[in-house]
DNA sequence: AATTATCTATTAAAAAGATAATACCAATAC
DNA sequence: GTATTGGTATTATCTTTTTAATAGATAATT
């Protein structure tokens, strides 16, 4: 069953997959926009329930660690993304992808030399 | 100003792209899941007061014509895709994107090659 | 010891999203 | 010409999401 979180929950997770684990204050710090304590404790108790965090006591603070990883998270968006948006066509995604012209020659040169690999690996 | 879908949203719009254009019923037709005829006009009607789509009479049907493409609803979800997940990392990316099982040499070629080709754009 | 700051817990409530029943209308089929 | 079919318009309900106020606990500060 694909993960799925709402833009608020991704927007909390993105702290707690970056710092590794956070609090409650450590993520308000970091959001962009300015929510109530309570309004991101919320936040973390959907989280909790759905299984996609858990807490430990720190201090008085709960300090939150991730039960899931970005990149699982990322696998069901990028696959909604992929055959929703792109018609299930990988091309036409990395097409989007590369497009941006702040993409720098290197990145470019990074994403290819990991195809290579890929192939190389596949081919055996 | 990002385009921003609901699950559902993007469930009808995806028709409405693959077809060019679509009325309830085409759509109704080709989702996975069961909706009444008048789920389906709802999302449509918000759709348009989003200014997503506009309709056209078609006999007694309305017609809808989409008025933001493929593409540029892509770029919104892949952007958020991309920082809140991948921590802005390209290559991190497309590593999970090319890491499946499913995905063929000819697709990884191919993939490569356009990023050949926009290598030799930029070095120009 | 009183005050302040920093937490969690509880509770509320508005806004958005998903779903559909029902009413109504026009064409078509008996 | 009534019944059926296939559509739109209106209205409603339920659920999820977002936001936060407030109460209560604990630790630090003065």
């Amino acid at each position: 069953m694909s993960i799925s979180l709402t833009k608020r929950e991704l927007d909390v997770m993105s702290v707690v997959w970056e710092l590794g684990s956070a609090t409650v204050g450590e993520v308000r710090d970091r959001l962009a926009d300015d929510l109530a304590y309570s309004t991101v404790l919320t936040i973390f108790r959907t989280l909790e329930s759905k299984g996609f965090v858990r807490h430990e006591q720190e201090g008085k603070a709960f300090r939150y660690y991730p039960l899931i990883q970005a990149d699982d998270a990322g696998d069901s968006a990028l696959g909604r993304l992929l055959n929703k948006v792109y018609q299930g066509s990988r091309e036409l995604l990395v097409t989007r992808l590369v497009s941006d012209e702040n993409v720098s020659p290197d990145e470019l040169r990074n994403i290819r030399k990991l195809l290579d690999e890929r192939l190389k690996e596949i081919d055996q």
